[in-house]
DNA sequence: TCAATATTGGACTGAACGGTCCAGAAATAG
DNA sequence: CTATTTCTGGACCGTTCAGTCCAATATTGA
C-alpha cells in the first residue's frame, strides 16, 4: 500500500455472449488470495505470491481484479463477513457462556497463530490507509454488537463498555499467541478472567 | 526481514587513539530510528528514511551499526527497556489505582496513534522472526510482571490470570486507537471495565 | 466458418530496495 | 609534520517489486 489509489477500476462482469467463458472461479481465487494476505500481510504478500497460489497468470489476474490493492480490500471484506457470520453462529450455538465462546473464539481463530486477518491489517497499514481503516472500524464495531447481543440482558449496566472489554481482552491475547504462547495457556487465563473477573 | 540473518556483525567500539572521533550520537540516532520504525514497521523503512531520520551518511551508518536487522532488533531492546522503566515509573507514583494508571499509559502510549512498537512488531514479524518473537515475549512478560506487582496483595488470588488480563485488555484497545477511535473514548471504557468489571 | 472473448506464459519497464565501495575531506594523537 | 580514523556524498550492483504488453492458443455464440 506504497501510496495513492489512484487506479481503483474494477471490470464489470460479463453476464454472457460469445467467447471463451471463464474458467476459474471468482470467489476460490478471491479466497485463496485472502489465505495468502492473512499469512504474510499486505507489503510482504508479491505478485507471484498471488498468482500462484490463486492458480491464475498475470494477465487474468489483472484482467479480473485490476490491481493488488483493490483485491486486498475484496479480500478484507470477505474476511469480515465470513469472520463475522461465524462469530454470530459461535455465539448462538454457545450451551453455556456465549461470551466466553465467542471470546474463545476471537483469541484463537481459524487461522491458527496468523491471528485475525483485519487485525493484523489494522496494525499493518490503517494508521496510513483510511479504506482499511474503515473496514477494520466497521469490523470491530460488528464484533462488539455481537458481544452486547450476547450480554446477559438481566444484567443491562453498561452494556456498551462490558462489550467493548470483552471483545478488546480478547483480541488483545492475539498478540500473545503470535509471540508465542501455547494456545491452551491463553484460553485458560481467557476462561479464568470471564469467571473471576468479568462475570 | 526477508531471509537468514548470517550478517550479524557489531562493529565494537573504539576506546580513544589517534584519528577523527564520532561526530555524532550514537544513542541519540538509535532514538531516531527507533522512532521511524515506530512509525512505518520494518519492511516499509527504507534505508533512506532511517538514514535521512538519523542525519548519518550510507557509509556510517553501516560501519556504526552494521545492518538494517541489527539496527532493528537493538531498537526494539531500547524501545522495550524505556517502555518498562516508563511503565514502572507509572505504576509506582499512582495515586490511587496502579492498575487502571497502567492500563491507561499502555494504551495511549507517548507515540499516540502509533500504539506499541513492540506489539506493531509482533504482529509484522514474530511469526516469522524467532529473535522478534523472543524480545516480545520477554516485553510482554515484563508487563504482566508489573502488572501482578501493582494487584491489591490483599486480594491474592489468581494473580497471574488477572495480571494477564489486564494486560491483553489493555493491549487489545491498541487496535481499536489505530483503526481511528478517538482516545477518550477508549480511556473512558478502560476505566469503566476497571472499576465494573475488573475491580 | 468467423468473430469475440479468455486463457496462458513470458518478456519487458521503471522504480525501489538493501548493501557495497570509493575518493576525498576533516579531525584527532603522537 | 604523519598516521590514523571518521566523515560525507554519490556511484554502483544485483535483486525484487507492481504493473504492462504481446503473441499464441482455446472456447464459446452466431
Amino acid at each position: 500500500m506504497r501510496d495513492d489509489a489512484a487506479h481503483i477500476s474494477s471490470p464489470e462482469k460479463r453476464t454472457a455472449g460469445p467467447g471463451r467463458p471463464r474458467s476459474f472461479d471468482e470467489a476460490a481465487a478471491l479466497e485463496s488470495a485472502m489465505n495468502v494476505f492473512w499469512q504474510k500481510g499486505f507489503e510482504a504478500t508479491s505478485l507471484d505470491d498471488l498468482t500462484k497460489a490463486m492458480g491464475l497468470s498475470r494477465s487474468s489476474f489483472y484482467a479480473t481484479f485490476g490491481c493488488k490493492q483493490t483485491l486486498f480490500l475484496r479480500a478484507l471484506e470477505h474476511y469480515s463477513e465470513n469472520g463475522i457470520r461465524g462469530l454470530k453462529e459461535v455465539s448462538e450455538t454457545a450451551t453455556d457462556d456465549p461470551v466466553d465462546a465467542m471470546m474463545q473464539a476471537l483469541s484463537d481463530p481459524k487461522g491458527g497463530p496468523r491471528g485475525c486477518l483485519l487485525v493484523n491489517c489494522i496494525t499493518e497499514l490503517a494508521p496510513h490507509d483510511d479504506k482499511v481503516a474503515e473496514i477494520g472500524r466497521r469490523h470491530l464495531e460488528n464484533i462488539e454488537d455481537l458481544f452486547a447481543a450476547a450480554i446477559d440482558p438481566a444484567n443491562p449496566d453498561s452494556v456498551r463498555d462490558r462489550a467493548s472489554a470483552y471483545s478488546s481482552l480478547a483480541i488483545g491475547t492475539l498478540a500473545l499467541r503470535k509471540a508465542g504462547l501455547p494456545a491452551d495457556r491463553i484460553a485458560r487465563t481467557l476462561k479464568q478472567a470471564r469467571t473471576v473477573l468479568m462475570p
